[in-house]
DNA sequence: CGAGGGATTGAGATTCATCAATCTATGTGG
DNA sequence: CCACATAGATTGATGAATCTCAATCCCTCG
């Protein structure tokens, strides 16, 4: 088993007690009773921060970890011998990474970050006790899994089905109401947006040049915009219309 | 809450007891005590029998039921509101479906039966003291949805990043591979193969006619050939170079 | 102020979809 | 048992979507 990874920095001081967690009612603890939310503060190894563009993962490799996203975005993503990468998901805060069926199996995906995030570790040879222990987190796993899995489909579905101006309608909608929901900003109509047009590609199944085109045809349309690390909503009802997506749906995501 | 289809027989005698459950191996009650046995053998409400091409599930609709597959194959799938169809994942006996997070919830994906088939059905509004009670069959649960989202990563790189004979070849090689586990018979080179061009077009998001064009040239570079409803496998290491499929992954897959 | 990565645009090639016609296998009713 | 109906498979011709290669531009950062 490989040791962490040196670009992951241990926050010496200062790490936020996990009953004091802002985006607790996203993440592995919510719903959790006060009483065995100890568990995770006892068997949380450490937090962790890193840089923007930090690979936290590697298919293939082991790892000791997995963690929850406390803050930052990061990219799953696996890669093929022909270099080419699909981007599997944009993860963000509360999300669960590197949770796996078999804990001692190598990472069957790579992580990397987008932006400088802070990670809260846990030991994926303590997993067996919580699940022998705590039925509250244990349920909670299986849900954030469940979510993940329907995300996974729905992005199966769009990438087979979809032409690229819907693709990439759907992706930039999903994103930004799954930002939206997480910041409780629902005024706002631009969130930041740090992945290029080559990652946009990447999670799209198209090229960085095709992505290029047909984010200028959303800008010709009204419909959104990208520019300086920035995604503008022109027009949402109509974003979502053209990329099929259903933002009613997204609470099935974001579980309070 | 909708009621069970009228497609799906209740089979009046003769039901399978899961102690004698011949795909057990397979299926989520593997690695289970027999003394925990009994809690799949008194809440599973029945068997079902259904004949081909009938529908079990459809998104948007709710369902008192999930199921486990003892016999036959199934396709999950999406459909957008233009008629197109996204295949999800065909599944086998062992396979459960229907299994979400939030059992309440409407389906969030259709099901229907490939060939003659019998589930297993258990009531959802029993899972949560299913949760309660018995925390090996909710391991397996998480192990099974586990299994799944790799599955569906893998099907979500092969379908973003490569090409027409690519995709075939991986998803013939998978299908191929998960049959062979299943019914444990290594030796031969050829399956049952249900399948229509137009299904493996909306499993691999290609329209039937590059489907079959595709096909014959994976029959004329000699490595597989399908034909009156079987799929022979002629050059199984180069279809799966081709498709990029590792074969010694399938036993994440299929956890024995 | 120069370097480098990302963004943008153009031209041409390729893959895949669409439309349309024919062929084949399978099942059904008479 | 045959004639017919039907669904799926096959092939051709054409066009659209997307990729590839190549050049230039722009922004950011040291």
């Amino acid at each position: 088993m490989a040791d962490i990874k040196p670009d992951l920095i241990p926050i010496q001081n200062k790490q936020t007690a996990c009953s004091d967690c802002s985006i607790r009612r996203l993440a592995l603890f919510h719903g959790i009773p006060e009483n065995e939310l100890s568990w995770t503060q006892k068997n949380r190894s450490c937090q962790y921060k890193l840089a923007a563009r930090k690979e936290v993962y590697r298919e293939t490799h082991h790892s000791d970890f997995m963690f929850t996203i406390y803050h930052g975005w990061l990219a799953i993503y696996k890669t093929l011998e022909n270099g080419k990468r699909q981007i599997l998901k944009i993860a963000l805060p509360g999300d669960v990474i590197g949770y796996q069926a078999n804990m001692e199996a190598a990472m069957n995906y790579s992580a990397i970050s987008l932006t400088d995030a802070i990670l809260c570790a846990f030991s994926r040879s303590d997993m067996p006790e919580l699940f022998r222990t705590n039925k509250h987190i244990t349920k909670r796993l299986t849900e954030l899994n469940s979510r993940d899995m329907n995300l996974c489909q729905n992005r199966l579905l769009t990438i087979g089905q979809h032409t690229a101006i819907e693709k990439i309608a759907h992706f930039c909608a999903e994103l930004f109401y799954r930002v939206k929901t997480i910041y409780n900003e629902p005024e706002d109509d631009h969130i930041n947006f740090p992945l290029s047009q080559e990652d946009i590609g990447d999670a799209t199944g198209l090229t960085k040049i095709h992505v290029n085109r047909t984010l200028k045809q959303l800008r010709e349309k009204g419909l959104m915009e990208i520019s300086s690390r920035t995604l503008k909503i022109h027009d949402i009802d109509e974003l979502c219309k053209l990329g099929s997506f259903d933002k009613s749906t997204i609470h099935t995501y974001i579980l309070y």
